[in-house]
DNA sequence: TCGTGTTATTGCAATAAGTCAATATAAAAA
DNA sequence: TTTTTATATTGACTTATTGCAATAACACGA
């Protein structure tokens, strides 16, 4: 259950409606230090640091530190896939 | 904040590892009724029951009655090239 | 309708994740 | 070296998820 478990471990980072926010911010606008971001994920200072963090681990962002800044970037382009198919999905809508 | 949160949902679901082989199991070997699938992730009935129900209202797997079985299979291929990207990128490894 | 095989629902203790103020660290400018 | 800007970490608390036994519901054949 090892392979299993980081799968789903790195799953669970995306499955935040303000980390897929993040997600989509970085897909959309490529990479941003973090105080930009948070002008475009208005979330506590502490919270946003956590959650690329979290990100980072996951390695679904990579990081960059430039200067007095950090750069944060999608990670590679699973991620990307991954965003577009769950946006996809969760567009439609269909039960059984 | 509407879809996002629909898109994490979905995604919370399938980031549990036991759910996450249920969804593998299903990936390879197609429909199957739920005692079936109980004989290759051994979980208790109520479980996994469970895992199937969340996974249904998810939209991740459809449910079909035959008789006294209800066979599940996966959804649609979203789901599935979700499952390959995060197999690949959870398969290599890479921090940053 | 009674029994049996199959799946779903409920209830709840144990555990994990989310949230954010306060505080710490890093790098550059004054 | 003191300040200032930028980001990270800690600690304490609240909320959500997991896991499973017990029980219910569903479908069929006897």
């Amino acid at each position: 259950m090892e392979l299993l478990e980081r799968m789903a471990a790195a799953l669970k980072i995306l499955a935040h409606p303000c980390r897929l926010k993040v997600a989509e911010v970085l897909q959309r606008e490529g990479s941003m230090p973090v105080h930009t971001l948070m002008e475009k994920v208005p979330l506590p200072q502490a919270t946003l640091s956590q959650y690329l963090n979290q990100m980072r681990r996951a390695g679904l962002v990579r990081a960059e530190r430039k200067g007095k800044e950090v750069w944060y970037e999608i990670a590679d382009s699973s991620v990307l896939t991954i965003l577009d198919c769950i946006r996809r999905k969760t567009g439609q809508r269909a039960e059984s």
